[in-house]
DNA sequence: CTGTTAGCGCCTTCAC
DNA sequence: GTGAAGGCGCTAACAG
């Protein structure tokens, strides 16, 4: 186990603490050569390395940030994580990634103990589930930025994908290509759900702007486990979709096991745009048109928000950031 | 900001600070019932959370794990991470994810900034080029765990698939479907890495006791970029496979890109089998046969393993622990 | 049952 | 240029 500690370098090189305290941040400034060297010296032969842990608790910092992602089973969270930790990387703090799995209690378990760790800013996708415990951190001045959903009633900053527009990319294009029963499925949205609500009403609004009427059973938000049941209903009513929008990507997973299923040809029984992109678009036959969201820009961007705000505390303007959806025809359309 | 500390609280409800840490450590027995009360009031009054960096300084222990890993992209590295973050979650304990990306540089920085946090322990999917680390690392007494990968000439506890095994199921498989030119293909294998050797080792020798030839040109490592190259010039010979066995989930990818630029029929062109499931095996056209290691498990134990240790501090008997690979047949074969 | 007293390992004035 | 001293917030004997 690592005991070496400060005192024992400064010993080693006949030199008080604070000496070997400078010299570990590179304050140099005012120190001799020679000591400089005997404090190097007496470093690598002891293999000393400061206790970063007792440092946070002098300078209040611990270089590391806490992200709390709402549900990491989709792929837009783990490309978001991804470009928060590279980004952090490169300001060298840790992060330390939690996952909700959307249960609002447990976002609040992990909130409260990553502060008692002393993390020196959250990211957090929120459940929504816990709006007094946002507005506390928010009225606190702790640094905190949401990523993917929004919560009402609050200015913290936000970074979402401009998801009404989304929806419109997939209607715009399939109306092009010459569908007209145009379905949108997505998981539930019982909680309100940011861009779940938000894709929804824009495909509303879309059928609306083609002039095409909203059929009620092809518009709908299911529990994951009740989603075959879903499609299954969908496709037994008189009318029955020639495309299906999928407003994310483990609803896709559903409806590609269901066409699996009954045998569906895409795109000729049925067509399919995704809302995220997923793994395996492109080499899925048919490959899948998606409509993606710039997830490794959206995590940077929270990233050095949150790393501004910790850094120096300063309210930054603006409050929600929308980002760009974008299309990518493929052969499922 | 929170400001609050346990002298704040101590004043308020007129005791001594330690009185309250004894309260915050659930040792009432003691405590008359009374100043208990006052204790909780003045908590919840001030919203007091004890800050843990003051107390890992004082206990030295932290209450986080590192997570190395060699390369995220990996599905197995994701579900792996998934299970020790659900194992450590029962035990109250955070989880710092960090990507070597590859390279034992990072890995080497990883190591050091993490133990400079003071973290328990360290679960890492070695990358295989820091073997004086690890070697102090051990030698220090310091909890660790390997996990996908061993290192040579070290007595660290290391959690592995039964490499060898998992080639000899598919192979077992395709001979018994009535494949005959059965070619491996896996990522780079200049670093040595544990998994890839094993299984082409054990492909190699599987092939051996079918009776099977080995044809040079059937058996390669190749990196990422230049692995369609690579396919390519299998392709390109005399003599041609009618199976393929990807040696993991990147080299799948790989396989599928050219099957689709090639056109070719799965699997009647070309069958194929994939060590190591990926997300869409189930739902491919047509699904793939697939040999699975039980990640979860493999997670779930690691981290069992490093708690342990980090708990007791004693040495684990056992140093190699393999698990058994499972052979899914879906319709790639 | 509760308070006093020392630190944990580091950083930061401020003397010298 | 360098050292002494105090303190970050908490815990852990040990008194009382």
């Amino acid at each position: 186990m690592e005991r070496v500690t400060m005192a024992d370098v400064a010993n080693k090189a006949n030199v008080s603490k604070s000496t070997v305290s400078q010299y570990i941040n590179n304050r140099f400034e005012y120190m001799s050569l020679e000591t400089k060297k005997r404090i190097e010296c007496a470093i690598d032969e002891l293999n000393y390395q400061p206790n970063i842990i007792a440092r946070s608790l002098k300078q209040k910092k611990t270089y590391t940030i806490g992200v709390i992602v709402a549900n990491i089973l989709h792929t837009f969270s783990t490309q978001v994580i991804r470009a928060i930790e590279d980004e952090c990387q490169l300001k060298n703090v840790n992060v330390i990634v939690c996952n909700a799995d959307d249960q609002p209690s447990k976002e609040r378990k992990y909130i409260e103990t990553l502060r008692a760790k002393q993390v020196d800013g959250l990211i957090i996708f929120p459940t929504g589930g816990n709006l007094d415990l946002y507005k506390k951190l928010e009225k606190s001045g702790y640094p905190l930025v949401f990523v993917d959903r929004s919560v009402e009633n609050t200015d913290i900053t936000s970074v979402l994908l401009d998801n009404e527009k989304a929806s419109f990319l997939a209607v715009d294009h399939l109306v092009k290509k010459g569908y007209r029963n145009i379905a949108f499925l997505t998981t539930s949205i019982e909680m309100n759900i940011t861009p779940r609500i938000e894709r929804m009403n824009g495909f509303k609004k879309a059928l609306q702007k083609h002039n095409l009427p909203l059929l009620e059973q092809f518009c709908a938000g299911e529990q994951i486990h009740k989603m075959q049941e879903k499609i299954h209903f969908m496709f037994s009513q008189d009318e029955v979709p020639d495309a299906i929008i999928c407003g994310n990507d483990l609803t896709l997973l559903e409806v590609l096991k269901f066409c699996r299923k009954k045998s569906l040809i895409i795109p000729t029984d049925i067509a399919l745009v995704s809302i995220d992109e997923v793994s395996f678009s492109e080499i899925y036959n048919p490959p899948i048109t998606v409509v993606t969201q710039p997830s490794y820009e959206i995590g940077t961007y929270a990233a050095k928000q949150l790393l501004k705000k910790a850094d120096d505390h300063e309210k930054t303007e603006e409050t929600i950031i929308r980002f760009e959806p974008q299309l990518v025809e493929r052969s499922s359309t």
